[in-house]
DNA sequence: AGGCAGGTTCTTA
DNA sequence: TAAGAACCTGCC
């Protein structure tokens, strides 16, 4: 169906923000989008029209949402000051289109386990090995190639160390193990911490096993949509320590911090920081 | 060849 | 409690 969007919203820019790792373009411009057991293509048209494949029942209940399309990102941009604020100004016209989607905590959890001290193209390879070997064929089309699910708790749990291994996940392979055994026995029930206080749901994700204080603070953004959280990397530090030396205005922000610090990713990677 | 990449755990003081 | 080392793998 064909759908006017007025907010920001920009397909390449998402998938190249580093919060999504099965998004991907297409050799004909559509983009592939991969989340919960369903999958889509997503085309830009003229006029800020898009065109989803799927039913107009299908965007209503569920991509409308995973897109975050209820929230306006232009108002939550326009909260920046240029005077007061000119890089984080310059990094938000920079990454203007950018949204924070509604992603599955499981797949999140898994994802970012596994990006410790990988780049982007690593976390990718990584993650479409193990979908190739535990996840179900979900599409395929010529323009994308066969596209497959997110391995659910049991599968990945049922792998063994060897298949693991053989997903590049180097020493990571005995975190993605156990944290699979853990959702798989019901011991951790990610969906069930949805509704616990922040503080609460950060000490759950910390007690994981492989997970610290980026990496939960990553689940808490993508997998929990809690947009104020803030996950600093070797990227954000940068712009921290160099155009922050005074900290970070986060009370300025609230609760859209997680926003603003996309913007600040997506910008410092091409910045050169100087 | 040596260093580093969207860190975390483990060990040692 | 805090600093330092070790860790898989792939790519400069």
């Amino acid at each position: 169906m064909i759908v006017r969007i007025d907010d920001d919203f920009d397909l390449k820019k998402i998938a190249d923000s580093g919060q999504c790792f099965r998004f991907n373009e297409c050799a004909d411009g559509s983009y592939s989008v991969s989340a919960f057991g369903r999958h889509i293509f997503v085309s830009e048209l003229e006029d800020n029209r898009y065109e989803f494949g799927c039913s107009k029942e299908a965007f209503e209940t569920f991509w409308k949402d995973y897109f975050d399309l209820d929230l306006s990102y232009k108002d939550i941009r326009g909260r920046i000051d240029p005077e007061e604020d000119p890089y984080l100004y310059s990094a938000s016209e920079y990454g203007k289109g950018i949204r924070i989607l509604k992603q599955d905590p499981w797949e999140m959890l898994i994802s970012f386990i596994i990006s410790q001290r990988k780049n982007i193209p690593a976390i990718k390879a990584s993650i479409e090995k193990l979908c190739r070997l535990a996840g179900d064929v979900m599409c395929e089309d010529e323009r994308s190639g066969v596209i497959y699910s997110f391995p659910t708790p049991d599968r990945l749990a049922a792998l063994s160390m060897e298949e693991l291994a053989s997903c590049s996940l180097g020493y990571r392979d005995k975190y993605v193990h156990q944290a699979a055994m853990d959702v798989a026995s019901g011991a951790v029930d990610l969906y069930d911490w949805k509704d616990l206080e922040d503080q609460e749901l950060m000490d759950k994700l910390m007690s994981l096993y492989g997970v610290g204080v980026k990496v939960a603070n990553c689940e808490f953004l993508f997998g929990y949509h809690r947009l104020d959280a803030f996950p600093k990397d070797v990227w954000i530090n940068r712009v921290l320590d160099l155009k922050y030396p005074d900290g970070f205005p986060f009370e300025a922000y609230a609760p859209y911090n997680g926003i603003m610090q996309q913007y600040l990713f997506f910008y410092s990677r091409m910045d050169g920081l100087s």
